[in-house]
DNA sequence: TCATTATTGTTGCAAATGCAATATAATAAA
DNA sequence: TTTATTATATTGCATTTGCAACAATAATGA
């Protein structure tokens, strides 16, 4: 069987580590500019729908939506209908922002994808949606506590 | 141009939570089982060389086999020929926690390739490699400081 | 209805992470 | 040879990370 874990894995840390340091210049600390992004396509969304789509740890998107909250970049808003949510909404501040975050990643992108033909390049986004739709499954239920057989 | 890095990073962020979790059991803490598998399968490699095998920080590696010194995972020996380097090899622990290891991954990447056919998979593996290629270089530079420009 | 379970969100604490600065040895350049 | 530069590894410090435990509301079921 082919091997792809380490490849994502290595892909996955230095394109994180690269926006990690170009961001410091937006003042977006570590992993900020992921909820950061998401929130701005997506203005309402709650909290637990973000770690579907970031896959992180509860606690993790907590703590760094209270950062982006107190630096300025989002708000938090009580839903009156619904007493357990908070939609979470991006500033003027990162709307600005947000502009920037998207050229970064669209470069990384590009890099990542350079030599590829047009056709190579749609293949493998395919074959990644397929992938993290088959991985998502798993990390849903162990995070949750079930015991995988292998 | 087709969008790959919020995928990959997701899968990325997926695999790495679970294998975390799974691996407390051979009481390896966050992150460790990347370096001893590498460890494991390059006996005598050198810090440096780690570094380059799973990308991530200098002091970050420094810690974390700090750790796995520390804890009987693996021996750090000073090379007689060049007092710079410090030769990293797996203790008899480490061996017998590697088929775990190995065996965990395997089962994470079948689950991930699950529904891809031999030459897809084969296709794909070619595909991230390539990526792979493509980022470390701008990974390097970006790590000592360079500006890139978009 | 009322009890049980699931959903959503937060915190305590211990640990990992990573930039910046440092140290030391090896190599290159002057 | 002496100086400058590069390679390798470590540490200080501030921050992020994440399991576990908790809290509060909503949804389900008996």
């Amino acid at each position: 069987m082919a091997e792809i874990l380490r490849e994502i894995g290595m892909i996955a840390r230095a394109l994180d580590s690269i926006s990690n340091i170009e961001f410091k210049e937006l003042e977006l600390t570590k992993g900020q500019y992921l909820y950061l992004v998401r929130i701005c396509e997506n203005p309402g969304i709650i909290q637990e729908q973000l770690l579907d789509l970031i896959k992180v740890d509860r606690s993790t998107a907590t703590r760094a939506l209270q950062k982006l909250e107190s630096h300025g970049f989002i708000e938090k808003m009580g839903d009156p209908g619904n007493k357990k949510i908070k939609k979470i909404y991006p500033t003027e501040k990162a709307r600005k922002a947000y502009p920037f975050i998207i050229r970064e990643n669209e470069h990384s992108n590009a890099v990542a994808l350079a030599g590829f033909s047009e056709q190579e390049a749609v293949e493998i986004e395919l074959y990644l949606r397929r992938i993290r739709e088959n991985i998502e499954v798993d990390f849903e239920s162990v995070k949750k506590g079930r015991k995988r057989n292998y």
